[in-house]
DNA sequence: CCCTATTAGTGTAACGATACACTAAGTCTT
DNA sequence: AAGACTTAGTGTATCGTTACACTAATAGGG
């Protein structure tokens, strides 16, 4: 119950406190073999683990980095902490979790109270399109590795970024149902708060655009803002299909700003008597586990999220180490659609 | 860049750093109250934040929990830790994640890594029914909190555990399928190596004898037991769909050890061209968010999951705290089952 | 007006590990 | 055999905070 200390194990060993700190820390070669065998013994023989509060006293850093996602309860969100930790896990370093609800104070509270705990890298699993709040810790020293925050942002500073090219992602997914003979798309997009949703956007006005088809504003559904967090991604994806469905002309097919809110397009297009795919086309973004199994398999677009978070977990763990004063590195990695069966053929009429 | 410490406040406010710490150690009543402003405006000229390090060094606690659930991909554990996390942030801890895939080594080197961190409080998510691994932190002052191990286990030491009666639950559930009138009815355990799949299936078999069916050994699906880590809830569940219907005399509803599972069963019944609810009934356990708006809603059994991780953070904070030796807790909150659309009354046919 | 309480602080020794400069032997080299 | 070098360690100050024992000054009571 009292702790063991390092003096204890030197104690035992008959050495001083140093050679065990030396065996510790990877300066066995400055031993015999014999002693360092007795310290071995000794640590063990005691159970001695090492005090980090002590270590990071003295070093001045700590084995944690930080993770702050929307939500955890978002399964996309949750596949992506479980790849960050276990990827950290490997490396030696442990996961400080925070959800933020895309709420920039609480991002920033939290980043705060990270950086009082000796954290001096954060992964975030969004990206605000307001960075700011984050510029006098970024001063400070704190790194961060955000989840696709590409280089055209104009905040005060860059972090480095890691993510698919998302105007890439809706330009297949726009593409897809444009080949399949719809005319009017739909779009369920949430408040445009991040930079991915925003590119998202992009890709879609543009592919059109390309198409020589005129947008119409009113199929965007942003959502209201205000209850934003409170919100499950579900339910702001069926108050979107209520808004799409009921206009005077609606869309023959939506796509949805991610696999979450296309499952809330799902039962809002059901609530309605709508039926996917054969009145309604829906795709979604992300491909997230549930939706190869769902009861109409989603169309979609891959992220390769486990890529995404081993490479951020590497990136921060590296600046951490090698606290190299690099540029800032954005990688984009490649994302595919995967046709499933929630989109078809255009039927010829509108979905109601 | 450089750290500031407790003496440059001290310095700048013209006090001693003892000062200081009593401020922030809540001793304001040892000082006037315009000594206490001079500190608090120089802390926030400096933007003066303490070394937890030091804090912890000094104090021997530290302000974290570890949180371990077998999978925070999984989305009932996704919003479990999102609770947990709020909780604890409320009550100025932070949260260490790891993720177990209810393996025993992993829960056991996380948890001693956890311990090498200064934490002193572990949440559960998952109740091995094997806990033995933990014994050794246990007497060396780890504390736990158990989502639900009942005071029935045989292990070497009780933790503290909170959760819903899971006989209770698979009793209402199996009453519910009874009174539509199924005789057959199929179970989807997955590995029963955790303490509320036991009592889940035990549920399930009193409340069968009790209406004098005879037990069916083969409608259990227990799964395979080696791939388990690796494979979702939801691919078990299908696995377990397509073995239970592949049946000579098949069941014509399925209970499945949690929704995850259920999903699972829709897609496995899918592929075989059963329709739920029509050819066969489902039902789950957790209510997670989905369940209510799947394309066939799910009829399953609510877990308060929120007043489950509020009341384990505040039982595992109040240990940390006041040490008391006090007995081991063993909470029981209600839970309710939730008729929606997957269940229907038997049809006088098997599924297929 | 002296003695005792109270108020408003301060000084110092830890907490446990580490890095660096140091030393006492032993080993080469020529 | 003397000097240089290597090996195998050790001593000590330090990281930033806190708890406790301490003190100086003011206030109150008789």
């Amino acid at each position: 119950m009292a702790k063991t200390t390092i003096a204890d194990v030197a104690r035992l060993a008959d050495v001083s406190a140093s050679s065990v700190s030396n065996l510790l820390n990877g300066r066995s070669q400055r031993m015999r073999p014999a002693t360092q065998e007795r310290i071995q013994n000794a640590i063990e023989a005691l159970g001695f683990t090492p005090s980090l509060a002590a270590r990071q006293l003295k070093t001045g850093h700590s084995p944690f980095i930080g993770l702050i996602v929307p939500s955890v309860a978002d399964p996309f969100f949750g596949c992506f902490a479980r790849y960050v930790e276990e990827e950290a896990s490997e490396k030696g370093y442990q996961v400080l979790l925070g959800n933020s609800d895309r709420n920039s104070d609480r991002e920033k509270r939290y980043a705060e109270m990270l950086w009082g705990s000796g954290v001096r890298g954060i992964i975030f699993g969004s990206s605000l399109v307001k960075f700011d709040h984050l510029a006098d810790l970024y001063r400070e020293g704190m790194h961060f590795v955000s989840f696709y925050r590409s280089a055209h942002s104009g905040a005060q500073f860059i972090a480095d970024s890691i993510g698919v090219d998302n105007i890439q992602a809706t330009r297949l997914l726009t593409k897809h149902l444009l080949a399949l003979g719809h005319r009017r798309i739909g779009f369920v997009s949430g408040p445009t708060d991040m930079i991915c949703r925003l590119d998202r956007l992009e890709g879609f006005y543009k592919t059109l655009e390309e198409a020589n088809i005129s947008i119409d504003k009113q199929l965007v559904w942003e959502g209201a803002n205000g209850d934003f967090g409170s919100t499950s991604f579900i339910e702001l994806g069926r108050q979107g299909a209520h808004y799409l469905l009921s206009l005077s002309e609606p869309p023959s097919a939506i796509i949805a700003i991610n696999d979450m809110h296309a499952f809330g397009v799902y039962a809002g297009a059901r609530d309605l008597g709508v039926k996917v795919p054969e009145d309604l086309s829906v795709a979604g973004i992300d491909d997230i586990m549930l939706s190869a199994v769902s009861v109409t398999p989603l169309t979609t677009i891959k992220q390769p999220i486990r890529d995404i978070a081993r490479l951020s977990v590497e990136r921060l763990i590296d600046r951490l180490e090698n606290d190299s004063a690099q540029e800032p590195v954005h990688l984009m990695l490649p994302s595919s659609l995967i046709v499933r069966e929630s989109t078809s053929r255009y039927a010829g009429r509108p979905a109601r």
